[in-house]
DNA sequence: TTGATAACGATAATCATTATCAATAAGGTG
DNA sequence: CACCTTATTGATAATGATTATCGTTATCAA
């Protein structure tokens, strides 16, 4: 067991550069997330590892989470007033954006270039030098749009 | 006094439509809301509102903004986990995304057609039928780019 | 090996928001 | 207008995810 990961590596140079120590908890975090391969919440996560360390806590947990999204490895997806889910990135570097069901939930990944690229022109127009962003669109999924015909949407 | 202002009129249908009752309270809200034209807090509101009705409370306050909200009239920007802030519609369907400084927090707005219909063809593709999205793209604005010439931020 | 201290686990604190509930008032009905 | 139903209010407690605290433990450079 214990397969290595080259996310491990990469974490470990992150660590050496901000002079952050190394631990057994920070791996169990960052290879529970990657084995996860999906967004997960601190919960999942937390009661994951759990299994193989009864020991850690969840505030360890919650530190190395958002140590892991300061190291590129990790993002993490925040909606409204909704508790946290954290991703492992691919790559560092790698990005989409979100479609959202708001029936059903649904959380749908997406890319596009020229979406990309459009922004990056918006942004210079504006005298932004942009770094990261976030775009979120909500609606109704395929699904829901058959099952409901309804469209007076409630959110609460 | 008690200027009429247009929205109060276009609030008064719509609670009308929802069989929801007009109170003063609401009025006010609405009304600092719009005087205020800008990106408000819940706080700022409220002791703003309490010098002309002193007997209103906080939760009256957040009720009523997102009712106005539901509305159509106003509109709630939530980043991460900060506080909300509110702002005024110009009109019901008024709509732009933000360009927010990560080093002074600068909020700027920004409107683009080209954009907009570019996702609603990216929705459509994945069969979503989109209803609304929140895009903010983050960055140094101009002054923060002069001002600091680090470049120690984190892309994702 | 050891000393300094970063990181840990457990738990309390935080804090914007939401829920609760008795009192009040909107607005329909007679 | 007086009455009644109940939505809305104001005050405050509860919520709940996240963060801070603190004594203990473990990392790692010397």
């Amino acid at each position: 067991m214990a397969r290595k990961i080259k996310q491990i590596e990469t974490f470990g140079n992150f660590l050496d550069s901000q002079k952050k120590r190394k631990t057994e908890q920070r791996n169990e975090v960052l290879k529970a997330l990657v084995a996860s391969g999906k967004h997960t919440s601190v919960d999942e996560l937390y009661l994951g590892i759990k299994t193989k360390m009864p020991t850690i806590g969840y505030a360890t947990v919650c530190r190395n989470l958002k140590l892991l999204c300061e190291s590129g490895l990790a993002r993490e997806i925040k909606i409204g007033n909704q508790k946290s889910l954290y991703e492992a990135k691919k790559d560092v570097g790698d990005h989409h954006d979100h479609l959202i069901c708001t029936h059903c939930g649904r959380l749908e990944e997406f890319f596009n270039s020229e979406l990309e690229d459009l922004q990056e022109k918006i942004a210079a127009e504006k005298g932004f030098s942009p770094l990261r962003h976030k775009l979120e669109i909500y609606g109704f999924c395929r699904q829901c749009q058959l099952k409901e015909h309804k469209t007076n949407e409630r959110i609460d």
